[in-house]
Order: structure tokens, then C-alpha cells, then sequence
DNA sequence: CACTCTATTGACGTCCGTTCAATAGCGCCA
DNA sequence: TGGCGCTATTGAACGGACGTCAATAGAGTG
């Protein structure tokens, strides 16, 4: 129990501790599993501090989730130059990639996402959109993916499928190696387009 | 404010009815979001009594999580006659149903398994172990999807696949109909198979 | 009709999120 | 260098919700 003196930063700095002890501390709680007692000793402030910047425990935890929704979407853009094609795959390479590396600001994004709040759904529902839209920017002529519904469903199938494949990959690697996963990954899309009902 | 007077149930019965009131109200808020004085006032009776039957909120959660889960399980079995193929079809078409006549149950079944608890996740796991298991299960030689690492892992991403589908799909079925949906659930998993690095 | 068993209650204690007036770092200016 | 003011930070006080337990009252039985 270090008792140090109270330190004043910038309102930025302050607020971007908070944030990344935010991330890591709810990947692996839930928002009611975390006290803000614990919060704020784990970040050596007061509780009142935290309700200085964030209004409620409620908003803190949107304000994360959306940090990490943010980190995700802008490490994983597409390249500009390159065919369509090569332009998905490097992302979704990106985004594979990303997951592995910041793995608990990943899980804490989607933990958020189906167990809370309408808002924080809104929130990922957001960056899901935001992924899922490239598919069909990078893809303009319809090379890949042809945009009707069906394939508007399928795209939003794939990535839920993909979340789960990194997920599961990462807690559990024996017997594939990142490039089988990546195979499996950049494959099915076009497998599953070409089973799907056109139009 | 009807105050009705005491009524006294068996317990298997409050028990039941206690169950189906937690999975109709946990489909669309979370655990903290419902307080016990809803909960009881919604079933007529008072905060003592839930306690009384699951012991903590936390408890009661988990065991209509496990009512979902047994419920979803029981009432998709595969049949035990016809072709491999055809039995898990016939198995992944009642699923599709399931999903769409036990919306809420579903919901909060899928809710508390991301956001939750470990205890609750472990219930999902299960559930889904379970029904993942069956492809191999009723699959025993092999033939849609030999039993590898890598199928396993093809698997787990398909069935999350398959539920995104079906419940992006209730909530938004414009331009694709049932059997465009059974089509692409169906003819999505041998495709995976397909691109996938064997061994 | 009384009696017993047990499902059910409601008041109480405690913990935790939230508020707000008081406090004290840190830069700025003389 | 030293004091001053701005504002980041605190901590005690409040309210509401979870959880406990001895008391109460339905429902079947003799």
C-alpha cells in the first residue's frame, strides 16, 4: 500500500491512463465485477477523480470501448495502392494480426459488445460497419463480393466468423499455424459467396 | 398497483416460473440493468423469495442461462435415422427455428455467455460444444468434415457465423428469405471445409 | 376444525456508485 | 526566486440496491 503523494497531469494524459487502465482492466471482468475502488487504486487516484472526467461508471466504460473501437479501426486501414483483392487481404491480414497483438483491448471490445448497454453495442455495431463497409469500398466493381443483400448478411456472418476463429486460435494455437489461419480466413469469404443464393 | 395477496406455488413450479421471467427480461438488459425489485415486482413476490430459490442475482443469471441452454439443446437433437448429411441439416434447420421462435431466450442465452461471468461463459461454452459436437458426431467417417485442428477450429467460426446470421437476419430479413438463409447456413460449412489447409 | 410444514414475507445491515465543497500541485508573472 | 491563481484532485457524506434472517401465513392432513 504505497501511499504517493497526489500527482496532477494534463487532463490528456489523465484521461488516456484512465483509458488504457480501463482496457486492460475490463477484458477479463465485467463492467459490475469492477469497483471503482479498484479502479482507482490501480491508477493511484481518488474515486471522485474519475467521476471528474468520465460522469459515471457507465460512461467510463463507453469511453473505452470506443478508444479501443478507434485503435482497431485505425490500424487495420486498407492500403490505397493494390488491386481490390490484395487490398482485403492485407487488411484482414492487419486486422488478424492486430488481434493477436493487442488482444485484450480486443476482448474488451467485444465483451462490451454483446453483454452491455444498447450504447455500447452502438458502439461496436459502429466499427463492425466500419470493417465490413470496406469489403465492399475496396471491392468496387463487385469482383469479389457483389453487393445485394444476401451478400450484405454473408459479409457480417464472415467477420463474426472471423472474430471467433482469431479468438479461439489464440487461446488455443495447437495444430494451425498463423498462415492456415490466414488461408481459412481469406478463403472462405469467397466460399461462402460462391454457396450464396444470388440474385 | 394490484396488490395481490400471497400466492403459494410448489417450488418447482415458482422455480419454472421464476426461470421463464429471467430469460424474458435478461434478453433485453443486462444483469445489472435488472434490479431485484423489478424482478420481484414483475413476478408478484417478494426480494426474500428469489433469494430463497437461487441464493444470489448472480446465481439466479446462471441458472437461466442453463435453462436457455438446455432448452436450445434438447429441442434441436439430430435425428437418429438417415444419412449423415441429411441428419445434420435436418439438425441445423431446427436451430435456424429454434433461433427464430425463442428470440429472447436465444438473445439472453448469447448475451450472457460474451459479457458475462466465467462461470456463465462456461455454460455457453458448453452448450456450444455440444452442438458443435454433433458435426463430428454424426459425421463419423468423415465425410463432410474430418476431424482435425483445423476442422475444429472451422467449426467453432462457422456456428458463430451461423448465429450472427440468423439473428442479423430476424432483425433485418429484407431481400433474403428463409431458404436463402438455410442455403447459405448449409452450404457455408462444406465450402470452409473446402479452402481449408488440410493436414 | 385445528395443526403442522414450509413457502413466503419485510425490515434491517452493508457495500458501492455518485456528489460536491474543500484542498493542493504546477505554471506564470513580478 | 517567491507568491499567486487556476484547476486537477481529494475524501467525506448521501442514496440506492444487494443480500440476510427471524417472523408470518397459505395449503394439505388427520
Amino acid at each position: 500500500m504505497t501511499t504517493t503523494p497526489r500527482t496532477r497531469l494534463s487532463p490528456e494524459r489523465r484521461r488516456e491512463q484512465l483509458l488504457d487502465l480501463g482496457v486492460r482492466l475490463l477484458a477479463h471482468r465485467s463492467l459490475d465485477e469492477l469497483s471503482i475502488d479498484l479502479l482507482a487504486e490501480e491508477a493511484g487516484i481518488s474515486r471522485g477523480l474519475l467521476y471528474h472526467y468520465f460522469g459515471s461508471k457507465q460512461a467510463f466504460h463507453e469511453a473505452v470501448v470506443r478508444h479501443a473501437a478507434d485503435d482497431l479501426i485505425a490500424q487495420t486501414t486498407p492500403p490505397t495502392d493494390g488491386d481490390p483483392l490484395e487490398r482485403l487481404l492485407t487488411s484482414v491480414t492487419a486486422y488478424v494480426d492486430y488481434v493477436v497483438a493487442n488482444h485484450e483491448g480486443y476482448v474488451s471490445l467485444v465483451k462490451a459488445a454483446a453483454g452491455g448497454n444498447e450504447s455500447l453495442r452502438a458502439i461496436y455495431e459502429d466499427a463492425r460497419s466500419a470493417l465490413n463497409g470496406r469489403v465492399f469500398r475496396e471491392d468496387v466493381h463487385g469482383e469479389i463480393v457483389p453487393d445485394t443483400p444476401a451478400n450484405r448478411l454473408v459479409v457480417r456472418g464472415w467477420s463474426a466468423m472471423v472474430e471467433e476463429l482469431v479468438l479461439s486460435w489464440i487461446d488455443d494455437p495447437r495444430g494451425v499455424t498463423r498462415a492456415d489461419l490466414l488461408a481459412i480466413v481469406t478463403g472462405s469469404l469467397p466460399a461462402i459467396v460462391g454457396v450464396t443464393p444470388g440474385r
